[in-house]
DNA sequence: TAAATCGGTGCCATAATTTGGCACCAAATG
DNA sequence: CATTTGGTGCCAAATTATGGCACCGATTTA
């Protein structure tokens, strides 16, 4: 077994027992007992807090305040995971041991198949912290994370967006917008953009796109968002 | 050199030089030639796009719509990175080089020391693509990632955030809120929240909050943010 | 056409790194 | 005290990475 899936195996023993010994360890993985001390001794280089007991009833424990993960991922990948993640966990508290085994063909689908070992491993070393009670997976709407790259070039270069937007309705119609501001609202995630057709700025929830493609030759201006603040004004360039 | 590194700086490389030789890129890097036509298969395997010709002018170009990038980061890292090169995107186009050289020491406060590494090789590897007019990086100003990991559990936990928040007028106030919403404007990130003392939903602007902590043992329900929308009502859960 | 350049593959010995076993220490437990 | 458990140093064995070499096919240049 490679040093990192020995890693990850480590971290998701730890989290999920408790407690382990360092025999235990090393009988579960597969590896002796030497290799699991020098991992331990890696894992807190890399700066995970494992506690350890000496004696009987001893053993390894991992801080519960370490939120640490032992997957990296590409920059992508996480931008994707991040907004998926936040959604569900904010959604309803839920664990995601049971998003992993039930929830992940929804995200399977939306990811290459090659990522989805990453994610997999990504969702067993996740903290949980006090996520409890169990929710069913199925009612949650997740972002589609196949929508990004094109949302993400438009909003951030400036650049008209196309797309289909189906209402609360199910009406489905084609939008071409200007962004101009993204709301979240978990775990709803909202796009402020102005409708050129329209001439109004609309709310768009990113769950109801679809197929956004970017307008070519279309780079726009920002507008002011008609939000009000009491506190400071809004679209104003930071010092 | 490292089989890590070794990867990352042939992705620079070509990035940089646009095309390059196996030969030239094994003497840069001060490996064989053998061990570069390894690397580069395996960079083909983690799905970059590297085309070849053969013959007198010919080499190896890293497929310009490639977006990937070679550093595998922890979520925490990403997510602050995210928000701040997104910010820094958004804000001007600017080429990283500069944001690398000149920029990073902002950065370098903020994350440990051991990150900066990581960032550096990030940013070096990170797609530039159209990005073009050179702007002085004082002018920007990043969304603190130091603030994230207190601001993102109050956030997806619905527990009170107290933190120093700095006015228009420089004014500094301690608030106690229950995180709502966030609003991004490019390139300022703002919260939505509820202020408890002043019984009325407020707007801070990321960049002025300071010393966030999480009021323990105070989970509060999620209220109707008024934002009115005529496409489709907020709060809304998904289907 | 011939020579030179350049990517690409298979093979194998050598170099480097990782792993496992062993001895042994310190702390805790019954 | 014997036992359990974490932890370290050391070294040989196993595993993996590397470099050199021969050689192929495509392309360019003379």
């Amino acid at each position: 077994m490679n040093i990192r899936l020995r890693h990850d195996a480590i971290v998701r023993i730890l989290r999920r027992n408790g407690t382990a010994t360092v025999n235990d360890l090393a009988e579960e993985i597969g590896a002796s007992r030497r290799t699991v001390l020098r991992d331990i001794g890696a894992l807190r280089d890399q700066g995970f807090v494992i506690h350890s007991e000496s004696g009987r009833g001893g053993g390894l424990q991992l801080d519960p305040e370490s939120v640490q993960t032992t997957t990296r991922l590409s920059v992508t990948e996480v931008f994707a995971l991040i907004i998926s993640v936040a959604a569900m966990r904010a959604a309803r508290s839920l664990p995601f041991s049971d998003f992993a085994d039930a929830g992940l063909a929804k995200i399977e689908k939306a990811l290459s198949a090659e990522k989805v070992r990453d994610l997999r491993r990504l969702l067993d070393c996740l903290y949980v912290g006090q996520l409890s009670p169990k929710q069913n997976i199925s009612d949650l709407g997740l972002i589609d994370p196949a929508l990004l790259p094109a949302f993400e070039t438009a909003f951030l270069q400036r650049l008209h967006l196309r797309f289909h937007y189906r209402d609360v309705k199910g009406v489905e119609t084609i939008r071409e917008v200007e962004p101009q501001a993204m709301l979240i609202l978990p775990p709803l995630w909202y796009l402020v953009a102005w409708d050129a057709a329209r001439e109004d700025f609309r709310y768009f929830r990113m769950d109801r796109i679809s197929k956004p493609e970017i307008v070519e030759g279309t780079q726009f201006r920002r507008r002011h968002v008609p939000f009000e603040d009491d506190v400071c004004p809004f679209n104003e360039m930071p010092r």
